[in-house]
DNA sequence: TCCAATTGCTAGAACGTTCTAGTGAACGAG
DNA sequence: CTCGTTCACTAGAACGTTCTAGCAATTGGA
């Protein structure tokens, strides 16, 4: 049986409310909600009663508006990028625990960067975290003028002085995806890359130095992508009409990497018994069993454990020079990869 | 070039700062930058410029705290749906234009119903709006005593006194999926269903009536489902096991439609050849080309804009007796129907 | 010309908390 | 018995806004 509000709608219960009922001041309800020292036993006992009776719940815009500290990290995320849903879920199991509460804004169709950075600004929060952020680097130095900034997946060297950077070694991924490749026996593998992305840059950049590292410079293949299943399509096509076909496909992420599969499947080319193809990100979709896609794995957890312990760390004071946290990547070996025909 | 902030870190300037700068008092300057009537042009300008000077902005929490509006809605959702994602964009775009700033607060893993929405309260929401809510009856009401709550695709009859809710024609999408089948001549169809997913009970009853109503009564056969890819591997799995196949099968939504796909596509049951499937939400998954399937859509911005539309109608003061508010769904026919063999 | 209405602005009290600085009372040590 | 300490508690001032009055100057109608 939920207890009946003792107020019904419009006006909710306050400190003042309790204090009157429990027959105390304002102040020794605060004491007791925040499970502070200084309230003895007994009257602890009756101002909680008092509270529940009438369904009192402590109002946290108040309450940071007095404390100077307010314990909320600001998450700005997108909502079309399943990458983040699952950041967040890290993000959640981290920071509760830690103190902290999280104030999620999110980048939509209408809702721009700098729309969702500006409603976190204005809910006071202390730190940002940004997940995959686009924003120009000038635009996150400024932000970082005002407080601590974290940006996820986000490489920014030197450009945007004293963001946090926690990322994954987008490099070494790439690098790991090309030697799984070429140990199989491939040599002509095509990277179908991000663009602008976040990352994309140092998957580019890892594809490129692992084909030299193995005697294929002068195989290097870069094709235009994109973060979607659609950029993935119009990279497969371009491989299609310009036979013959790379034996293997690294795309710059799962999405992308779907894409080409489905162009391929409608093409009646065989994967992987005619191309290979690699993803990125270990995503759900990755997963499905009817995709069941070779992709290269981010540590999601530890991303998400970076992400917040940096903010955190630099809330409390800690000045160490900004500096990036990469994490190691690790492939996932799947059925979309096989030997050359 | 962005404009250098005055304060550097810690201290953020206020109302009190910007009216100092201006030579005019703090009331004046609210008015201001809340662009209501009652300052002159001249000293407007002047005003603005000096908060844009020291990079002023207005602080939501202590804002809402003296007015009694907070124009703040509290959406929760689930981090691992998809449809919520595209929910959400739509909601976002309706209530900002409205006025309406949106408080997110996600379900994840270790953070239930309860955690969610007891975070929304304590940040002064207006309004609830859930998104698939699976909370008890008794809690929703609960709720719905302290403020106007809106359940979008969860259907309550009656149950929950006083909660609003949007929700698509589940019967409906269920008959016209049923009906498409028939149409191409399957008379064996089976549902996997939703288990006690929101919608579920509706998408299983409309399957029954549907299928009664062409007079195959006796061949309406439901397997125990769920909302996951896996849930949807199992049932395929079940009618595996239990030869002969039916002619189609209807799952619960797209998820569990993929994970019958799948499981099809292991076994090397063709589809649509051997059995056709059908889905329900039209999620970016459904359209993915090599997934193409065949599904019923639910229609997003109307769910987005009749939700925030409630919610905001009861806000007003609008009196209407609770009722329901149920949107057409429209079948979307793709590549995983056909004809049976 | 005089009173009313309008305009442009300000002082000061809210809002619901937390924090600082107390006040008594009880206690233990000398 | 006296003094310092601890303990349980309270009064009242913040925090950064908005809101209600109200004031002085200007305008306008008769």
């Amino acid at each position: 049986m939920p207890p009946t509000p003792a107020v019904p709608h419009g006006k909710r219960p306050t400190l003042a409310d309790v204090a009157a009922r429990a027959g105390v001041s304002t102040a020794l309800v605060s004491i007791v909600m925040r499970d502070a020292k200084g309230a003895g036993a007994a009257t602890r006992e009756r101002v909680l009663e008092a509270a529940r009776e009438i369904g009192y719940r402590p109002d946290t815009r108040a309450r940071l508006l007095r404390s100077h500290r307010s314990h909320l990290l600001g998450v700005q995320f997108g909502l079309q990028h399943p990458f983040h849903s699952d950041l967040l879920e890290g993000i959640y199991a981290v920071a509760e625990p830690a103190g902290y509460q999280i104030a999620l804004s999110a980048v939509a169709a209408g809702r721009g960067e700098q729309r969702a950075t500006d409603a976190l600004l204005a809910d006071r929060c202390e730190a940002l975290i940004l997940l995959g952020p686009q924003a120009p680097a000038a635009r996150l130095a400024e932000l970082a003028g005002q407080l601590p900034v974290v940006s996820v997946a986000r490489r920014l060297r030197g450009t945007a002085p004293g963001v946090e950077v926690v990322r994954t070694a987008d490099d070494e991924g790439a690098r790991q995806a090309v030697d799984h490749l070429v140990a199989l026996g491939h040599r002509d593998i095509t990277h179908i890359d991000g663009g602008r992305a976040p990352g994309a840059a140092d998957r580019r950049r890892g594809y490129r130095t692992a084909m030299s590292r193995h005697g294929l410079a002068d195989r290097v293949h870069i094709l235009p992508g994109g973060l979607t299943e659609e950029d993935g399509a119009t990279g497969a096509h371009a491989l299609l009409d310009a036979t013959p076909l790379p034996t293997a496909v690294l795309a710059f992420n799962d999405r992308c990497a779907t894409g080409v599969l489905d162009t391929f499947l409608r093409a009646r080319v065989s994967v992987p018994d005619q191309v290979s193809v690699i993803g990125f990100d270990d995503s759900h979709l990755a997963r499905l069993a009817h995709i069941n896609l070779t992709t290269v794995g981010q540590d999601i957890p530890r991303l998400a454990e970076l992400a917040v312990g940096r903010a955190i760390a630099r809330l409390e004071g800690e000045r160490t020079p900004t500096d990036e946290a990469v994490v190691a990547p690790h492939l996932v070996i799947r059925g979309t990869t096989a030997g050359p025909a």
